[in-house]
DNA sequence: TTAAATTATCATAGCGATGTGATAATTACT
DNA sequence: AGTAATTATCACATCGCTATGATAATTTAA
């Protein structure tokens, strides 16, 4: 559904929402706690940096934390730098033109479900993630693996 | 949402659906009338051959037609050999192991959307989408780009 | 001023999805 | 038998996503 990336960037705006939101926190500490390639999530921290969803700060003690409060970011902003389908590609056959006014023979079935999902993404906000269960991931033991 | 080859295949199924089933289309005549690269749909078709869904016929006045009527065809069938996300996938957050009692943060309020995307790939047939708008598709007039 | 720690950036590799072209296998027709 | 038409298969090219490693830039602190 998301690409790997996008799934790495909303595990770790999960993950900095269920922690206290004025410290920094490492890509180093993130990854391995998140148990994600460690430069790769260094460059997709940095696209939400550039989104305006994280800070980030250089140098010693440096690091990266949530920018807004996490009810008011949408799964939708965190996704969307990463090609998140959230309701960009609506017809289900590719075609470039399908409208209400301009159907391909799928448009009126599809319509609905595609539309519940773009909602789900642009409605539903970080903080909403963090009143369900296991919203803390578990810190991994040191040696596991 | 489908991948580009899943798109094919379900663009080819439902051009076989809207014409006569009895008669065979060769792949060329398929590629040129859907705008589809000619050996890559080959093969797609080829695949769903494999699946069932399709009969191929070889050598001269050879090509493809629906094995089963198109109500009897759901868009899942056609997309599983391709990777459609019609319900395999369901965790949003990558977790091998994600259920009702061994809950992702996510998992409460995707649960519902996602069994939507899952259900009507499941539940729609290829006949349904027939009785949609703009079914047949246009043939190119010759020489059209 | 120097060293250490950290993010930012660059270069590149691996891999699967997508696409192209050529050849083999099969079938129909003469 | 031979030829043409068509699918089946093989070999390879291309491209974007994913990933790795190295270096640059920045900041803190001694």
């Amino acid at each position: 559904m998301l690409s790997q990336t996008a799934e790495y960037a909303l595990r770790t705006v999960l993950y900095l929402a269920a922690e206290k939101q004025d410290t920094l926190f490492r890509v180093s500490e993130i990854a391995e706690d998140l148990d994600v390639p460690r430069n790769y999530l260094s460059k997709t921290l940095h696209q939400l940096a550039k989104a305006g969803i994280l800070t980030s700060s250089r140098g010693k003690h440096g690091g990266f934390r949530l920018t807004k409060a996490p009810s008011r970011i949408t799964l939708a902003e965190v996704v969307a730098p990463f090609n998140g389908p959230t309701g960009a590609r609506i017809c289900l056959l590719g075609r470039t033109a399908c409208s209400d006014s301009d159907p391909c023979p799928a448009h009126g079935k599809w319509k609905r479900v595609s539309g519940e999902v773009s909602t789900f993404f642009r409605e539903t906000t970080v903080g909403d993630l963090l009143e369900g269960p296991a919203a803390r991931v578990p810190r991994k033991r040191a040696g596991a693996r």
